[in-house]
DNA sequence: TAACGTCAATAAATCGATTTACAACAGAAT
DNA sequence: ATTCTGTTGTAAATCGATTTATTGACGTTA
């Protein structure tokens, strides 16, 4: 086990002062040629690597963010992750990754050791599902209270105002829910039903305002009986599509891909032939869609932009220290498989 | 925007002294009830928060850790990530995810950051595809050198001098495989087909030689044509399964789950029965098997175990500092479904 | 009362970089 | 030769905590 070497060894070794390697090393003010190549050579034989700990002290800024989101293993928030890494990373940032589990409590305390940790920015993904509303941004103000930056991505705001000073990137969840039902409608369905996430999900009510909206536009709607809340999960949609059913839809609109796969396979028990009988649109277009059979339709979201977009928004914060706030609505758009 | 306080200024506030505040915070000696006290109040009144780099800087250790791995979209490495960061969280450690995208040259730029970021160990996830044995371990051993724990999660060796110094936890692939083999030939299947990741891949090469051992035993073996490389991949391994036809197998083995449901859709396409005509197995026994139709036979492998085992053996190393290493093997088993 | 031991509090050094203020030295202009 | 400019190098301060060595207060014992 070797002792790293330090940039006052490396000063030693080419014999020259501190100064002027840390000028080296950051560019800031050139140095002679000779005095460059012992530098470098002293570098080189020492292995210098210098300390990122003593640099992010000295300058207060520590080129690291912090990521918060509910989980890792849902597909979009992995997605959208992805995205974040990939812009943070050609910056030369690196990012830390704290998981919420989807509780405002949790969600606090990753908060607070973002703080001790000095990032130099916080991304927030997605909408921890266990909601109180008093509770809920006192944090996220004395985060933006220190002056870092704070953008959202794939998530709404609880109060608006907190929105001041915090960017976001979303998807425009209605658009795509619009589309599929002009699809749907023009390919003559007139029976409309939904499988919603939960009820008091941002998102979930905006896909589902989408839907509406272009009902109307038909002159449909969702009867009484037509909607059902799947909670996100695969055995609940697979109960509430059993439910819809007694409601005769010869189209069901399901606020994610895993759950209308759900949904496909209560229809497939039942002997109801998708798409002849019903067709079902996913939401997401994720890798599911394909291996499904049929092959589902569904509303394509871009889950890596939409991170690479939340790493951008951050970078510039970061690097104008402006107060202002970017807000970025991403399409989405309708795409037709065989289940439709 | 308000000023941090920091622990001078709470020493000021109380009328203390720093050294003081800093034995209250970290209760390494005692301080008297009544000094204690004032600490409590300047701390709560100023609001402060320990600045973690200036301690850093000091004690030479950050606690915080790097992660290394492929991606993370992967439903398996997901499910390790969260097990490490569950084990991590319990003991204030955080996390910086580094994505090496199945390249070694970006992996080794990711050892590169962390060992300026000086954490206090980094664990490897999944092995990187593309691989150049000369050129592997350079920057693993540096890594060791500097004496920073160092772990291998679903990770093999590539080099087996590397492995002093790390510890690793991996999957017994094989184990579950014999059983599943076990399983279909007392059900009566006989000619055995198998669809795998990459030949180089060490856990496919496992599996295969699992499945291979335990056909010796019923005295069968995979037939010349019954064997193809999927590349872990949905659409390679649904042309792979329609070649496998050819050598009519009543039984595939498939190296996961995701391939697994290609195959099924291939024979699907073909009118060929599942599982009357044709057995499939899958492997992880993910989210996926419960989704398609019909479910499907799968091996387990707890990917959250081993994510959760894999930052206990961490902190091991970093608490005691230990130069050995441990190496866990956990269990797979054959989980039957539909499909079988 | 002097001597001693205990315990809590303090002042100052330290971690490893950046950065400020200043010195040294070169070459150009006078 | 002297002064001025502009460049490059240096010493020392600094970031915010921990930790060592030391002091000081207090109680006990001889």
């Amino acid at each position: 086990m070797n002792q790293k070497a330090k940039l006052s060894d490396i000063a030693k070794h080419a014999g020259v002062s501190q100064a002027a390697v840390s000028r080296f090393l950051n560019g800031s003010l050139e140095v002679r040629d000779e005095t460059r190549l012992r530098i470098e050579t002293a570098i080189d034989e020492l292995q210098y690597i210098p300390n990122q700990v003593a640099r992010s002290l000295r300058t207060q800024t520590t080129r690291s963010v912090g990521i918060v989101l509910p989980n890792i293993e849902n597909p979009l928030f992995a997605a959208i992750s992805t995205g974040i890494e990939e812009r943070l990373r050609q910056e030369g940032y690196s990012m830390m990754v704290l998981i919420n589990k989807n509780d405002l409590d949790l969600e606090r305390k990753c908060v607070e050791s973002l703080l001790g940790q000095s990032v130099d920015g916080v991304i927030f993904i997605g909408y921890p599902n266990k909601l109180n509303l008093d509770q809920d941004d006192g944090y996220i103000r004395k985060l933006l209270n220190t002056g870092i930056g704070v953008v959202f991505v794939n998530r709404s705001f609880s109060d608006q105002s907190a929105r001041a000073g915090i960017s976001s990137v979303n998807s425009n969840y209605a658009q795509g829910a619009r589309e599929a039902i002009h699809y749907l409608v023009s390919g003559g369905r007139r029976r409309f039903a939904a499988i919603m996430g939960n009820w008091n999900h941002p998102h979930s009510r905006e896909k589902l305002l989408g839907y509406q909206e272009a009902l109307r536009e038909h002159d449909l709607e969702l009867a009484p009986g037509c909607l059902e809340e799947g909670k996100y999960d695969f055995d609940q949609a697979y109960r509430a599509a059993q439910k819809l059913l007694k409601a005769r839809p010869d189209a069901i609109l399901v606020a994610n891909d895993l759950m209308a796969i759900a949904c496909m396979k209560a229809l497939g028990d039942q002997r109801i032939a998708v798409p002849g009988d019903v067709a079902v649109i996913g939401y997401g277009d994720t890798i599911l869609c394909k291996m499904a059979t049929p092959e589902l339709s569904s509303i394509n979201q871009d889950a890596y932009q939409l991170g690479y977009q939340g790493g951008e928004l951050l970078l510039q914060k970061i690097k104008t220290k402006a107060i202002s706030h970017a807000t970025i609505l991403l399409p989405t758009r309708f795409v037709p498989r065989q289940s439709s």
